[in-house]
DNA sequence: TATTTCATTACCCATTTGGATTATTGGATA
DNA sequence: TATCCAATAATCCAAATGGGTAATGAAATA
């Protein structure tokens, strides 16, 4: 039998959830919590034999929200498997639950026999339950490049470059010779190498190198 | 019809894959290949809009293996999805894939059900398919920092550059000539257009365009 | 110790590039 | 109308680039 803790301040939602735990007839609800402070204080006076296995928690909660409840019970109690059951997805506060302990991170609009199976397999592998849109949230943390993408905005035409001349400067970063931009914008090859001449005027350089650095640097790619 | 590429040594389970696809009648698969740099040479041959929308991709594979291709095919094809099909899940490739720009990564064990389901939420929703088993891996690095940070400095270089050659190649996006560089470290102009040539074979690339391109996109320079 | 990798240099060849100049066209402007 | 400018195109030339091959020594690794 896995003892399960549920931290919520909605007593329906406790209910709900309790409800579906049950009828797999493999989870015990040893307690109950209304908030972080509650949920504390209740796993303060439990003997240490009758710790819950998993806890079951929500995140914004008064008093004490989920995230610091987390953070306070998974050093005090670091047997104890923390899972965040929320409808929370934002970056911000995955990141936050995740660093301070959680060890998994379901959404409740996932249906009873998922959370169910996912928390019988944390139960028996010990891998811990990923809601697979916050599977993909927490991916892309991993993926620094796509932290630094930080929407920069659409420099202005500092350089005054013209509309074809800022198409060439693009054909020539996807490394395409003046032959071959000339072939796909149906112009002369001389034309290209005229406008790539005159796009390093513009940029005051002398090769494809710099004005790909500026071009990059500079947000114009 | 979602358009899918199938990138694997093994002929068996390219079948096996690409049957799993089309018995869901919602893929199309347009090409298979049997290593990296088949597969980034069938892209390159590819008019732009027939590229795929997905790419699955394995990671061990001869000539050029699966992090290496999507390192440079995210770079040069950033509109395609780069999903990982493999049997490994062990923490240094599951790391290097995402770094490389994998925006999914799924174990062959998953059943085919499995696989259609999460790759058509892919293709509807853009959440990258995450199997359940490497989301609490992705999880566990975010949450110890500090693995993160050391396998970060080591694998930093998907690319396995040497030191010299990042060295060259930040000399490159410098806009200097190979003889500007050579004087400036003293070696000569043929040792350093030498060391550009290489770092052309390692970025699967053949011109300064390109290889500035992958550079700046992955956060080399 | 044997083998592999890295950094180094050289040479050949065909292609591409950068630089400078000249010229025509069509649209916008003064 | 006369003028300016962007886009187009061509030519000549010198320099730089990309691609391939070969070779050496030093350092790291198996």
């Amino acid at each position: 039998m896995i003892r399960v803790a549920i931290a919520d301040d909605k007593a329906n939602n406790r209910k709900v959830i309790a409800d579906k735990l049950l009828r797999s007839g493999l989870f015990s609800i040893i307690f109950e919590a209304a908030n972080g402070e509650d949920f504390l204080a209740k796993m303060r006076h439990l003997p240490e034999d009758d710790q819950p296995h998993i806890v079951l928690m929500d995140l914004e909660m008064p008093h004490v929200d989920g995230v610091s409840a987390i953070g306070t019970a998974s050093s005090l109690y670091p047997g104890v498997k923390y899972v965040v059951l929320t409808i929370f997805d934002d970056d911000d506060k995955i990141f936050r639950a995740i660093r301070a302990g959680a060890c998994g991170y379901l959404l409740k609009e996932e249906n009873g026999e998922v959370i169910t199976g996912m928390l019988l397999n944390l139960w028996e592998s010990g891998a811990g339950p990923i809601s697979p849109s916050i599977a993909y949230k927490i991916l892309q943390m991993v993926q620094q490049p796509a932290v630094l993408k930080t929407e920069r905005q659409q420099q202005e035409n500092i350089f005054q470059l013209s509309d074809r001349e800022k198409e060439i400067l693009q054909l020539l970063s996807e490394g395409l010779e003046y032959r071959e931009i000339g072939a796909k914008i149906f112009i002369s090859p001389n034309t290209v190498k005229k406008h790539t001449l005159n796009i390093y005027q513009k940029l005051h350089v002398n090769s494809k190198a710099l004005a790909l650095k500026i071009a990059y640097t500079k947000g114009l790619l």
